[in-house]
This record gives structure tokens, C-alpha cells and sequence, in this order.
DNA sequence: ATAAACGTAACCATTTTTGTTACAAATCAA
DNA sequence: TTGATTTGTAACAAAAATGGTTACGTTTAT
């Protein structure tokens, strides 16, 4: 009896053990995905390259990788053809390609989140809490904006390459 | 002996958890509730106010501002007093506590997340992309990181006050 | 005509996150 | 000392977010 609760607990553990592993990695990786495929889109250059070949050297599936370039598309970044032989295709130079615009099409950019409920309007603070955090927001947006901005495409093939 | 070890990994496992679980996450309000409630504590100086209080004004549970309270109690900001008439109380004056400081106690601030699955080996843009998004990682944490540096709480009082 | 590829909807599983209840430990005051 | 108050913490509920999966219609090259 006491062993088997034993048991019981320690698989809960190890399940919680599990997700910590985990918590390092699980936040959207829709960016990082994002610089992945324009990577690859970049070395490829005039060779369509489809969502399947796309989605295997990223290690995910092939519509997650669609959701994607359809994002990439409307930010004017890629196009792609349908078809045999389709695929995407660069639309620029990658030293023509920002981080930040890549950041901008896949990811919506807000630094941090803020309060799911209305605070106390009858509190000085709860009142006008929003206003001020949404002045913070802006200027931790815009400060990771800019710094994205100062790194292309290009940058990242010319590491990639000299590691 | 297989049961003891069993309750060994356990303990571990739920000790690591406490610490990651309340130090991590992106998306989240933690940030937001935590300039909330460091701005309702510079108000009342020397007045200890309790969780419920706090709880009140941010429009949560008791038990969430405690978890935030012990995060900025471990940051060296404020410092907590049990019993009738405890509560917590901020151990610096405002204009020297930075929001960087808030935001590093209560959020691991990394600005995206990485890849969940080894991206494949085979691919020269997959066998190295992991080390190119962590420097990118590190710069826009670093920006991120700057930006906050520039702000303290005396700022954010000044904000509540002017509006 | 056929096969290959995108576009898209629907759904599942997992993870993340806040909120909630409950209770032990600490502490103050009468 | 006793009782009330408050923090500290465990456990779990509920919902949201996210990536992954299947399926199918549409487009297009050969």
C-alpha cells in the first residue's frame, strides 16, 4: 500500500521532472522556425523549395511550416507556387532581409504580457496601471525592434557558415 | 530499495519545479502584476500591506501575489513580515530600484523561443542553427535587458501621479 | 490526366498559466 | 498561553496557447 502510493508520487515527479526539461524550449518558436526556412530559402535561391523538404530539416510538419510562409508571403518576404516543382522562393537579397521584418511577420512582438482582469478602479494604482504599463510596453517593443533591425539574412548565413 | 530511491528522484524533481515554474514564462502578466504591486508598496512606504490587500488592487488570488512576493522577496526588494499586521514592505526607495531588476525577479526574459525538436543534422542550416539563434537570443535579451535598466519605479510613480 | 504542391479547416495532445482551496508554520497581542 | 492573522506551499482546476496531425479542395507543370 505504502509502496504503491510511493509509485503513484514518483511518476507524477518525473512527469513534472519532464516538463522542466521542456520549459526552456516552450515558448513560441514561430521566430526561430521563421529564420530556419529563410535560411534554407536563402541557400537555395532559385530552386523552389516545398513545405515537405522545409519541414524535415526543421523537424516539424510540413503544414506548420505552410502556416508559416503564408505569413512570410503577406509580409512580402517569400512567394510560393503551387504545383509540381512548387514551393517557396526568396522575393530579396538576404542582405535585404531584416531580422526585425522576419520577427514582424510571424511573431506579434509584445515584450510581456499584462493584467488578464481590470484592477481595482478604486485604487490610485489599479486605476491607471495599464496606461503606464502600456508606455513600458512600447518602449521594450521598440527596443527589440531596433536590435533586430541591425541584423540581416545575410548575417545569418555568414555565421552559419563560419562555425 | 527501489521504493526509496523512487522517493529520492521525487523530491528533486518537485524542488527543481518550484524554482522554474515561478522564475520562467513569457507571454504571461507576472511582469505587469509585479509593477503593480512594487508601485502600491513605494505608495505605502512604511506600512506593511498584505497579500490580500495587494490582491484586491491587482484583481487576483492571495496565493498568486505570494508567489510573486517571494520572487521579489528572493530579488532582495522587498521583504516580507508573518503574523497579524505583517505583509510585505519595500527595502529600497523607489527611485533606486530599476525595472530591469523587477523584470529579472519575476520573468527569465528570453524575447522568443527556440526550436522544441533537434532540427536535422543533416542540413547545414539545421546542424547550426541552434547556436546562430542563441547569439541572436542574447543580443535582444541584452536590449531588452537596457531598456528596462533605463526605467525605476520612482519613474513609473511619477507616470501615476501625472495622469 | 495525373501527380505534386499549396491553402485551409478541423481536431488532438501537450504545455503553460492563472486561479482556487486547504493547511502548516510563524508571529503578534491580549 | 491562546487565538487571530498572515505568509509559505502543496495540490489541483480550468482555460488558453501552441504545435502537431489528418484530410481535402485547388492549382499547376508535365
Amino acid at each position: 500500500m505504502g509502496t504503491l502510493e510511493a509509485a503513484t508520487i514518483f511518476v507524477i515527479g518525473l512527469g513534472i521532472c519532464n516538463r522542466i526539461c521542456y520549459i526552456n524550449f516552450m515558448q513560441s518558436c514561430r521566430f526561430a522556425f521563421a529564420v530556419h526556412v529563410m535560411a534554407v530559402l536563402a541557400l537555395e535561391k532559385a530552386h523552389c523549395c516545398s513545405s515537405s523538404r522545409l519541414a524535415q530539416t526543421v523537424n516539424t510538419n510540413p503544414v506548420v511550416i505552410r502556416r508559416l510562409l503564408i505569413e512570410l508571403q503577406e509580409a512580402g518576404l517569400i512567394s510560393t507556387l503551387r504545383g509540381p516543382r512548387g514551393g517557396a522562393l526568396l522575393k530579396r537579397k538576404p542582405g535585404k532581409v531584416t531580422l526585425r521584418e522576419i520577427h514582424e511577420a510571424v511573431d506579434q512582438g509584445n515584450t510581456f504580457g499584462t493584467h488578464p482582469n481590470e484592477p481595482s478602479q478604486g485604487c490610485p494604482v489599479g486605476k491607471k496601471i495599464a496606461r503606464v504599463m502600456e508606455r513600458i510596453q512600447d518602449r521594450t517593443n521598440r527596443a527589440l525592434e531596433r536590435e533586430l533591425a541591425r541584423m540581416t539574412l545575410a548575417d545569418v548565413l555568414r555565421e552559419l557558415q563560419s562555425e
